[in-house]
RNA sequence: GCCCGCUUAGCUCAGUGGUAGAGCACUCGCUUCACACGCGAGGGGUCAGAAGUUCAAGUCUUCUAGCGGGCACCA
């Protein structure tokens, strides 16, 4: 049998995933169990025109773990693919696309226009989804959905009739945030706060009856022009006098009053406002509550309107600014300028600086919804959010201060909002259009132009992918979906827009758990972003180390930041090599026997602990005691693994898999059943032994499938004699006339009648005394060639019939020549010893070979060590409190581990003693 | 200003009250018939600092320092 020494992951990447797509194996029907349990996860959509990047490589690495997991435990498994449709940046990038061609989408019109992004979509949008077959997710990719499709389109309809006609949706003339660039309002997530080194103004605004002026502090003196007021704390006592006078605001020939409101904070700049209701948030509100005029002085396109006087009419508001710091200086008004930090707000996507404008748009009601999102914190369908700290509480602190969401867009790419105007101005709220035309009378009708925010539609995913508003069998069968996996950023974003939607209209949470996952960062520390050029490409890894070491390494990151670091990477993939190694050792060592799933059968213990069958290595299946340990090792992993999936420490499971796989397969299983196996003469014993091997060696392949999905099942397919028996009966008859894959055999069970502490304690017995010799030989620099003799004492009759049962497997790891076990130890001087489990000792006779001094100071060491742990256990003990208030199997633990410690100084003494 | 997180071996990180761990790096020795992407043996930690709770603290509480993040404000 020809196996190449090193893995190829490419090779294996390319052989295996068409054939689980096509073969039917993601999707959820291939399960024929009526009663099978349930397991979803709707994808967080990436974004059409997207690539794939690390965030998704992390989430999605998670979510095909549980998949794959949940799949091989025999549940209904459906992971729902699909994407959103991106409206501004899509409708960037084919603006652009169209702009070399020296056009605009206002040259092709609308309709032309929305034609050339599907276009576009089809062409060139969507990399994540070949880029995810890459990654080996296990997604249902005939379920595959768009949040353009017609079917989610009639959800996002559906929802919004239904909110306009409960209330929760309005169409105002309020004040947003504008992005002169992108030329459409965007909602206060997708504005983000900068910090930025600019100037704070001082302007004087001189009193129309009196000679004295009121200095405003401002960082945008261009909106003075647009000043409808000045206001004052009304407790300021420097101001109180001026309150209700009137100004002469200077540039224009309007006259603004001086009024008291609480929001102006006396300590700040010069206790006085300018009001400038068109043009600030803050502003707007004042305006409100005094009355005053909101005056446009700056436009869509951020320049000053006619509004702002002949002088400033059409100028961008930078050349403005610097105009009307000019005009003050020359009347002497200002004050002073000083450097000043503050944040500024931009454009998400394109880094334009926000202008806050009044505009009419629709908007969502969030006080109905916030209740429902924080009601559902409170109920016992709440979601369970891991870790839950923060995350449940910075969850619940951003609903509790939202304010309404502007869920217009001055796009044309995506949902066009379902209303339309009479001639008149009447506003119709409809399904369609022939619906609107019922509700108005009417045929004349003009729909609003305006498309809805992106994350309308996303907050649907969960519900509108399966159908909705249709009760449908997927509907009924997969919501709430069992877990979402996403990055932190995406909590106010997503998931509580989800929950609120998932509330309001199925009446139950979209997710039973939420696991937020960590970020991962560069070897600096920073967040990798496309701006800093510090992003590692996945694809470039994948290519590098393949994408099983990938996905452990991003499997390692759970739930806290980690900086991302090649080595670890490299690691895995050694570990990839050492699994295919040892599968090569196994296959090559396969002839006369086949894989048999239940050879360990008869090691099951009954509930008195007694294993039945085992009758220490006399049964004619002749186990051995690395046979029996390894079963309770393997089945103490698959527990643990269990575990800890279920509590989503991915991290924990890979440790628990790659120490099994490593050390305790390949170090000492497969050391300690070579002589078995690679005898040169077939016999009965030589094949049951290979039969163990691959048995285990196939056991631990399924342990591994959902991290490892390629490897495992590349190698998987090689071994002789697995078939349909070993799938999930769950899938066994939809798959009779398909290849059988490892994707579809069941997760071991982690059986607790397999796990034998006993069988443990007397590996370990062994793998100490290999140890302690191993140790011996390298201190007292023996060479690897060297025969050594071995003479062990061990009054432990238990021990003593382990030490002989494996004298071939002791001489074979240490390289000794002779190995003498008897009750008790009886050594020449000149030997090398070493203190052991259970009260054993052994001794390497070393004549001629000893350096005494060396060996004196190596057990000094060692004795070092014990004193150090005895004194802690006596101090603990010493402390009459400790007996009194510590749990008694505490307190008996203790002087057991002291009793023994104890025991092997006298012994460490006595030979230290015999040392001369 | 408010809230939160982190600080453990040289590096990257695990570790939910009871014997301080892993990978990488480092030292020594090995072409041992699965694997040098390997094998064997080692060295290395007052768990950021201080105080407290407890029989017992890396782990719980409080404070301090440094780093990071979120929210609000930013005239």
């Amino acid at each position: 049998m020809e196996i190449p020494k090193q893995y190829d992951p490419k090779q294996a990447e390319r052989n295996h995933y068409e054939r689980w797509e096509n073969q039917g194996c993601f999707a959820p029907e291939i399960n024929r169990d009526e009663n099978a349990p349930v397991f979803s996860i709707a994808i967080p959509p990436p974004n059409v025109t997207g690539s794939l990047h690390m965030g998704h490589a992390l989430q999605h690495t998670m979510m095909d773990v549980l998949t794959r997991y949940k799949r091989m435990c025999g549940y209904r498994t459906l992971w729902m693919p699909g994407m959103d449709h991106a409206g501004i940046s899509t409708q960037l990038m084919v603006s652009r696309e169209l702009k070399k061609e020296g056009l605009t989408r206002h040259d092709l019109g609308r309709e032309k226009f929305i034609e050339r992004v599907w276009k576009w979509k089809a062409e060139s949008g969507g990399q994540i989804t070949k880029q995810m077959r890459r990654e080996g997710a296990s997604v249902d990719w005939s379920r595959e959905k768009f949040t353009m499709d017609e079917d989610l389109s009639r959800a996002v309809r559906e929802v919004f009739v239904r909110l306009y006609e409960q209330g929760m949706i309005y169409r105002g003339n309020r004040i947003v945030n504008w992005c002169p660039s992108d030329q459409t309002v965007l909602s206060d997530l997708e504005v983000q706060k900068d910090p930025q080194l600019g100037k704070l103004y001082y302007l004087r605004y001189p009193e129309k009856n009196g000679d004295r002026t009121v200095t405003v502090a401002t960082t945008r003196p261009e909106t003075m022009l647009g000043d409808t007021a000045v206001a004052v704390n009304p407790n300021d006592e420097r101001y109180r006098d001026l309150v209700g006078t009137t100004l002469l605001l200077p540039l224009t020939d309007r006259e603004i009053p001086v009024v008291a409101d609480e929001f102006v904070d006396p300590e700040f700049g010069t206790g006085a406002v300018k009001v400038t209701p068109a043009h600030d948030p803050n502003d707007y509100d004042m305006g409100v509550r005094h009355s005053l005029a909101q005056i446009v002085v700056i436009d869509a396109h951020a320049k000053m309107t006619e509004e702002a006087g002949a002088d400033f009419a059409g100028l961008d508001r930078y050349k403005a600014r610097a105009k009307v710091v000019e005009k003050f200086e020359e009347l002497g008004l200002l004050e002073k300028v000083v450097d000043y930090e503050f944040s500024i707000s931009k454009c998400e996507r394109c880094r334009t600086v926000i202008e806050p404008l009044i505009s009419m748009q629709w908007f969502l009601r969030m006080d109905t919804l916030r209740v429902l999102g924080l009601e559902l914190m409170e109920g016992f369908r709440k979601p369970r959010f891991v870790p839950e700290v923060p995350y449940e509480k910075v969850y619940a602190n951003w609903l509790e201060n939202l304010r309404d969401w502007t869920i217009s867009r001055q796009l044309w790419w995506g949902h066009q909002i379902p209303a339309w105007y009479t001639a008149e101005g009447e506003i119709i709220v409809a399904r369609s259009e022939e619906e609107a035309r019922a509700k108005a009378g009417t045929e004349e009708l003009t729909q609003d132009p305006d498309v809805l925010d992106t994350w309308f539609s996303s907050a649907l995913w969960p519900f509108s992918t399966l159908g909705w508003p249709e009760e449908t069998d997927d509907l009924k069968t997969f919501y709430p979906t069992s877990v979402l996996v996403t990055a932190r950023d995406i909590i106010f974003l997503w998931v509580s827009r989800m929950v609120m939607m998932g509330m309001q209209f199925m009446g139950d949470r979209p997710f039973d758990d939420v696991f937020v996952t960590g970020t991962i960062l560069d070897k600096h520390g920073q967040r990798m972003s496309k701006t800093k050029m510090n992003g590692v490409d996945p694809l470039e890894v994948f290519d590098k180390y393949g994408v099983d070491a990938t996905r452990l390494t991003l499997a390692s990151v759970g739930a806290s930041d980690t900086r991302w670091n090649e080595k670890q990477v490299e690691s895995y993939r050694n570990f990839a090599n050492k699994i295919w190694n040892a599968a090569r050792f196994c296959l090559m060592n396969s002839e006369g026997a086949t894989v048999d799933p239940s050879w360990h059968a008869h090691l099951v213990r009954d509930e008195q602990g007694n294993a039945a069958g085992d009758d220490h290595g006399q049964d004619a299946r002749a186990t051995s005691l690395h046979d029996r340990w390894i079963v309770s090792r393997l089945n103490k992993t698959a527990r643990d693994v269990r575990k800890a999936l279920g509590d989503y420490q991915f991290h924990e499971a890979v440790q628990t898999l790659y120490h099994f796989f490593w050390d305790d397969f390949c170090d000492w299983y497969i050391e300690l059943t070579k002589s078995d196996v690679t005898a040169e003469e077939p016999s009965a014993q030589r094949d049951a032994a290979r039969t163990r091997l691959l048995s285990v060696l196939e056991q631990a392949l399924r342990l591994l499938h959902p991290f490892m999905p390629y490897i495992t099942e590349e190698l998987w397919q090689r071994l002789p004699g697995v078939s349909q028996e070993f799938l999930h009966p769950a899938y066994r008859e939809a798959t009779s006339t398909i290849m059988p894959t490892i994707m579809l055999a069941a997760y071991p069970e982690g059986n607790a009648g397999l796990i034998n502490e006993d069988v443990e304690w007397e590996m370990q017995a062994l793998i100490d005394l290999i140890s302690r010799v191993r140790n011996i030989r390298s201190e007292m620099n023996i060479k690897p060639s060297e025969p050594v003799r071995l003479l062990i004492g061990a009054p432990h009759e238990k021990l003593r019939s382990v030490f002989s049962a494996n004298t071939n497997q002791i001489r074979r790891l240490v390289r000794a020549s002779e190995v003498a076990v008897s009750e008790t130890l009886a050594a020449p001087r000149a030997s090398a010893r070493a203190v052991l489990i259970g009260g054993a000792e052994v001794a390497v006779p070393l004549e001629g070979l000893i350096d005494f001094e060396a060996e004196r100071s190596r057990l000094g060491k060692e004795k070092e060590k014990l004193r150090a742990e005895s004194s802690k256990l006596e101090a603990q003990l010493a402390n009459p409190q400790f007996a009194e208030r510590a749990p008694a199997e505490k307190v008996t633990e203790i002087r057991a581990r002291l009793a023994d410690i104890v025991q092997r100084t006298a012994q460490l003494d006595q030979t230290i003693e015999n040392l001369g």
